[in-house]
DNA sequence: TTTACATCCTTGTGTTGCAAGGTACTAAAT
DNA sequence: ATTTAGTACCTTGCAACACAAGGATGTAAA
């Protein structure tokens, strides 16, 4: 019922897409909490939220792409620290062939020349 | 039911995220209709079927970014000739933005040196 | 014992890409 | 004339999924 701003939410598709790149990525770095990735992804301007974040690690970690351990946090619960299993390094390595691919794709329609358009 | 391929779903997953950008884009390079669209962005290794195409381009229709003419074809039923509006026009600008960013966002977190990560 | 905070998680909603199926028009073949 | 083939339009129903909102539980300080 509500007239979306058209941009934010075409930012927030084009999101979508690498999100779980993304995650894949920063748990390569190293090993991380919910809210320590949701940290690092908004240092580079990716926006996660909690809700958003939880499903998807449990989703990743059902599939086999990740394990977790507890550690105890210095203040309040313990905390789920997610690593890669080796499953999930080799999905990455495929994520970032796809990545790849999407950015030739773009740059490729981005510079259409005329006189190879058809109809 | 269907365990998926994770690989070939992640693709989809980050077309997806680029899809009404590539119609704008291939529509900014000259107006189209429905199979012609598809052709281009064929071309480049970005797929689109019928189905996903025609909701689309109604939708981005009914936000203003888009307008039509009819057009005879050489053979069947007229084609409906997609053209960029003004404001479509402008929504592509702000998407080139968006994209941009998306690919800055990326490449900077496949770069994050160890001594930045916290917890 | 109450407040503050950090952590875990679930539920409900809305969007949307896609498979599948449907209608209609033209032209060629039977 | 009818059927077949090809091209174009469009709709319906399903499944995936990001997010907002809300909830439970643990620690520590006031």
């Amino acid at each position: 019922m509500e007239q979306n701003n058209l941009v934010e939410n075409n930012r927030t598709q084009m999101r979508r897409g690498v999100l779980e790149y993304s995650i894949l990525l920063v748990l390569k770095a190293g090993e991380g909490y919910t809210s320590s990735i949701i940290s690092r992804l908004k240092a580079v301007d990716i926006i996660v939220v909690e809700g958003t974040l939880y499903p998807m690690l449990i989703r990743l970690k059902n599939q086999g792409l990740l394990t977790y351990r507890w550690e105890e946090s210095p203040q309040g619960p313990p905390r789920k620290y997610y690593t890669l299993t080796e499953k999930g390094a080799q999905q990455l390595r495929e994520l970032d062939q796809a990545w790849m691919d999407l950015v030739r794709s773009v740059e490729a329609i981005r510079t259409i020349p005329e006189h190879l358009l058809i109809g």
